[in-house]
DNA sequence: ACGCTCATCTGCAACTCATGCGAACAACCA
DNA sequence: TGGTTGTTCGCATGAGTTGCAGATGAGCGT
């Protein structure tokens, strides 16, 4: 995803508005690795401009993901994350916390046994689902609805 | 998944009870290569059984799949995908009409570019988004709503 | 600065997918 | 055949997401 400053021109030329709501998740958005989804980013919203709605965020991450600054994970975890780093990379998931990582794979794909019978690649997706550490050295830690927790405000993007 | 015949066995052992709807879902099941999602599984049924309940599909369907003789996919399609093919495989996923097919890879993942800092893989889904011969060729036979259609009765599993 | 206009925001209803629940039912065994 | 107990079924409920329409306000021309 683009910085804000970025996105600003970018809003502004498509004739788009810059509202207070938008310039938050941009700024809650740029840089942050956590995968959010939307309703963990709406509750790290709601600490710095409390009122603003859960359906803003849904529309602003839409918006963006169809805007192609942002790329939407399907992970099977019940809610979509939202992922501002839309370079070519795959995923680590946590089964218990549902902590979701990044990870760099070297090389591409693997050749396919079988041809593809047509079927015509856009993307491949890798997504290794294990434990991560911080689940696996102590089980107190480690509730089963702690998925919210997962979602940090970075330093670098803090006002 | 094991045959209807081995999993009447299963059942038996576990003192769980062979009923009609059982049966039925194990023979609808067993070699079905098109990944249904609970509502296909349903619709399929009900053409055999009318009046089966869409909750003992999804009853049936979770048993299996706890016991490990299904697949359970989240492929971000809207509905978990189950497969009775338990062997190592991957898919690919039509984006248009939601088709998922077995892929056959050659060799492991590549190795990492990073540590996974504590992370324990258990297992690596790899999924190919694209586009399927059949959607590629014309737009005429593929509608969006056709998710339900990519269920056919395959012929070796019928009465 | 002011007012206009239209994109946006917000709250709520609706919708999809899946599960909880309890009464009716029926497979299995004695 | 009758009783026990797991199962089925219908409905309510829940999570996640989108549709909708009135209120709001950002951006622009004046
Ligand atoms: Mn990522
Ligand atoms: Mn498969
Ligand atoms: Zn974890
Ligand atoms: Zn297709």
């Amino acid at each position: 995803m683009r910085s804000p400053s970025e996105l600003t021109t970018v809003f502004r030329s498509q004739g788009m508005k810059l509202t207070p709501q938008r310039q938050l998740l941009f700024r809650l958005l740029h840089g942050n690795i956590t995968h959010p989804s939307a309703d963990a980013l709406y509750l790290l919203a709601s600490a710095h401009m409390p009122g603003i709605s859960l359906r803003t965020v849904y529309q602003t991450l839409n918006d963006l993901a169809s805007m192609g600054e942002l790329q939407q994970l399907a992970l099977g975890t019940g809610s979509a994350r939202f992922d501002p780093n839309i370079g070519a990379h795959h995923h680590t998931i946590c089964q218990r916390c549902g902590e979701v990582r990044d990870v760099y794979l070297t090389g591409d794909m693997p050749a396919y046994v079988q041809d593809l019978a047509g079927f015509v690649v856009d993307s491949a997706a890798v997504v290794l689902h294990g434990t991560c550490a911080q689940c696996r050295a102590g089980e107190s830690t480690a509730k089963s609805d702690n998925r919210r927790n997962n979602v940090v405000y970075n330093k670098e993007n803090s006002t």
